[in-house]
DNA sequence: AGCACGCCGACT
DNA sequence: GTCGGCGTGCTC
């Protein structure tokens, strides 16, 4: 029926309608998630709705829908038009990001060379990411209260008069209570059933936790917090000195005040507890959020802070992107965990995001640790921080320390005689022990047998690492391979490597030699199932005499029983595998002492070394971080490695070698400008051959220009690129 | 990633 | 002629 005219106009309409369409629809710009690109762009669409930034759409995009975010309203530019397509759905009524965590996103995203919608993906819940539609609630019957005329029974009535007054009530708990009466009232109109959302609460072992009385010490450290002009601090508390509860009386400050509260914990076996211990100081007011969460839970708590409900939160490192309105404190414990850095994109330190944050809410953040990071004590130096200290236990005794010379000791399977000695007298007493066994590096790294010499590099001043297929030695900091003769430059023997002793090889020996005493491993094998952390240190508590175990033992552990603690192979982690090694190494030698001693009882270290004059041993021994502080930052400052330059990895990955390790040196050229080390190769994942670059800069601001416009050339390339902004750990 | 497009060989 | 093999390239 159509007259031939119509049929070009048909064929028009079909290749140019949206435009024509679009002239009258405002256009937005929204960030796609896809599932294998990490598009680091926006791209417009239209609407006929008014949107609003933060908002989740679904949009049509290279033949499906994908999930987007809205970033605002676009400019009718140079763009093509008639590519612009219309905004298939809408999923939030309301933006789902304040203005605030907005621009947090953007900041993550600057600063750590990461795309816009990898920030949004981690600071949401899993429940409200963008690929979902709906939040996985789950309803439950309630019954409610309604006035009604019908006659009740006698009995009835009287049962109506106690029961009314306990409405509205979780429908099953009711009908428990009422028995057959329930349906009786249902049925006269006397209640009528409403869906509500159900709210998971998590389990927890509830403590009682009261305030107790401060020291002077700890008095004045509130004090100084409260009435400074500045507004981040750094509090140095050694072991058992009682910062939790400096933090419990500055949470109530500002709660008084009518302010919230984040409290972040590191992610480690004790979490649970400390955070039911905060939890029991601050009851209902609190929302918790950690990591061994289930999605709704996550979800219920992170609505909690959205409706304000709750004052403070508590939280390992995601809890940092509660959707806070008052925020008045930011308390970090233990802030030179590692556990506070994402090791996936976008890997954001979680102390960058408080500070931020505490900026923006104008609120003090508190950073605090007994063993703090070379680079937060390096800006409390400076007095970018205020440095408040606590010097002294509570128990007013430090353990002492005593360094057993492993040249000059006589070994029986894997302990010196002193040590054996001291364990046997304190089961005698029916006091506790903690025995510490270092993992070694995860790198074979060469060190001779007879003087303990360890080849390093010349260059960067970190361990080779020994090569069997090339029987060669590598420097993993800047790829140089070294001749290996098998001799030691220092001494000439030719014995280098050892046999190291796991932690279960240990408990074995140590229960031969103690056969009557109860010993409990906590490794990475014994602590794999849910829940295990807890049940073997509750177990420890009741009944055991001896814990051995990996660095897990060493963090947080308060057991006032403990009155010994024995260092195993402290050496381990003083070998230079890592720019940051002796920094760890010192940590957890450290942390590992302070679990003696910790109530009346005085308590004792007795660390196994060949290396007792080790700058890391001497600072230990008499508890002196600030020793160690100088040392290291002489060694940190003549390496060239953080807190005196920025760094970043990048690590290339294919499944063809050389085409990675082409990129690679693509990518070093581009980045002339700044001091670039590699490209070596690293250890493969995902079946992936990997490559790596270091690139060091003294200016922060200028290593994320280079890298970004590293990232925008290398778009197109198919190499896989990663990049680690300020790396905890040079290998992975 | 996926999905379309396109260019070639085998087959009703 | 046309069905389907998979290499290439793009996604508002």
């Amino acid at each position: 029926m159509h007259p031939p005219f119509s049929y070009s106009h048909v064929i028009y309409l079909h290749t140019l309608p949206i435009s024509v369409y679009n002239n009258f629809m405002p256009l937005y710009n929204v960030w796609i998630e896809h599932s294998a690109l990490d598009l680091n762009q926006t791209f417009t669409y239209s609407s006929e709705s008014v949107l609003q930034r933060g908002m989740r759409v679904k949009v049509p995009f290279n033949h499906r829908d994908l999930g987007a975010v809205i970033m605002g309203p676009a400019e009718p530019s140079s763009l093509d038009q008639t590519k612009i397509k219309p905004i298939s759905e809408i999923i939030d009524e309301q933006p789902l990001l304040n203005d605030e965590l907005f621009d947090l996103a953007a900041y993550i995203s600057d600063t750590y060379v990461s795309s816009m919608m990898s920030c949004f993906k981690t600071m949401l819940p899993p429940a409200l990411r963008p690929q979902l539609r709906h939040a996985p609630i789950v309803y439950e019957d309630w019954f409610i209260r309604q006035e009604s005329k019908q006659p009740l029974t006698k009995k009835g009535q009287e049962r109506w008069t106690e029961l009314k007054e306990l409405l509205p009530m979780k429908a099953s708990e009711f009908r428990k209570l009422a028995k057959s009466h329930a349906k009786t009232y249902l049925e006269k109109g006397y209640i009528k059933i409403e869906k509500r959302k159900k709210r998971p609460e998590a389990m927890f072992i509830e403590k009682e936790d009261q305030a107790v009385a401060l020291t002077l010490e700890q008095k004045t450290a509130i004090q100084t917090i409260l009435h400074s002009k500045n507004d981040v601090f750094l509090l140095h508390g050694v072991t058992g000195s009682g910062k939790t509860e400096v933090f419990m009386q500055l949470a109530k400050q500002a709660i008084d005040q009518g302010k919230q509260v984040l409290f972040l914990v590191p992610e480690i076996g004790l979490t649970p507890m400390m955070i039911s211990r905060v939890r029991s100081r601050f009851k209902q007011n609190i929302a918790i959020y950690h990591s061994q969460m289930s999605a709704s839970e996550k979800y219920h708590q992170y609505q909690k802070v959205k409706n304000d409900e709750v004052q403070i939160v508590v939280g390992t490192r995601s809890a940092c992107f509660m959707p806070f309105s008052n925020l008045g404190l930011i308390l970090m414990d233990e802030e030179h965990d590692t556990s506070y850095k994402q090791d996936s994109m976008p890997r954001y330190h979680t102390r960058d995001v408080v500070l931020w944050r505490g900026k923006r809410h104008h609120c003090k953040v508190v950073l605090a640790s007994a063993t703090p990071s070379l680079e937060s004590y390096a800006r409390a130096y400076r007095n970018v921080y205020e440095l408040v200290e606590l010097k002294h236990r509570i128990s007013k005794t430090m353990p002492n320390i005593h360094m057993i010379d492993l040249r000059e000791e006589e070994m029986i399977q894997g302990f010196s005689k002193q040590l054996l000695d001291a364990i046997a007298l304190r089961l005698q007493k029916k006091e506790q022990v903690i025995l510490l066994l270092n993992r070694r590096g995860y790198l074979p790294v060469v060190k001779c047998q007879n003087c303990q010499e360890v080849i390093t590099c010349p260059d960067c001043g970190i361990a080779l690492s020994y090569h069997k297929s090339n029987d060669s030695l590598m420097c993993h900091c800047c790829g140089t391979i070294y001749r290996f003769d098998h001799t030691c430059p220092h001494c000439g023997s030719k014995h280098f490597f050892d046999r190291g002793m796991g932690t279960e090889k240990l408990e074995q020996h140590i229960a031969a030699l103690f056969p009557q005493a109860h010993i409990i491993r906590m490794d990475a094998d014994s602590t794999r199932k849910k829940d295990a952390h807890t049940k073997l240190l509750e177990q420890f508590e009741k009944e055991g005499d001896i814990l051995i175990g990996t660095q897990m033992v060493a963090k947080g552990l308060d057991f006032p029983n403990v009155t010994l603690v024995g260092i195993l192979q402290a050496d381990a982690g003083l070998v230079r595998t890592d720019y940051r090694a002796n920094e760890i190494a010192y940590e957890m030698i450290e942390q590992a002492s302070g679990r003696a001693g910790r109530a009346e009882k005085e308590g004792e270290v007795m660390i196994q070394t060949f290396d007792p004059h080790h700058y890391v041993m001497e600072s230990v021994i008499h508890h002196n971080y600030k020793e160690f502080f100088a040392k290291e930052m002489q060694y940190r400052h003549l390496g060239s490695y953080p807190p005196y330059v920025f760094m970043a990895t990048i690590v290339f990955s294919h499944d063809d070698e050389q085409k990675a390790k082409q990129v690679a040196v693509k990518a070093k050229q581009q980045l002339h400008d700044a001091r670039v080390l590699g490209p070596i190769e690293i250890s493969m994942r995902m079946k992936k051959k990997r490559v790596r670059l270091l690139v060091k800069d003294k200016d922060r601001r200028h290593l994320e220009t280079i890298l970004w416009k590293l990232v925008h050339e290398l778009e197109r390339s198919n190499v896989k690129m990663e990049i680690n902004m300020h790396p905890l750990m040079l290998e992975e």
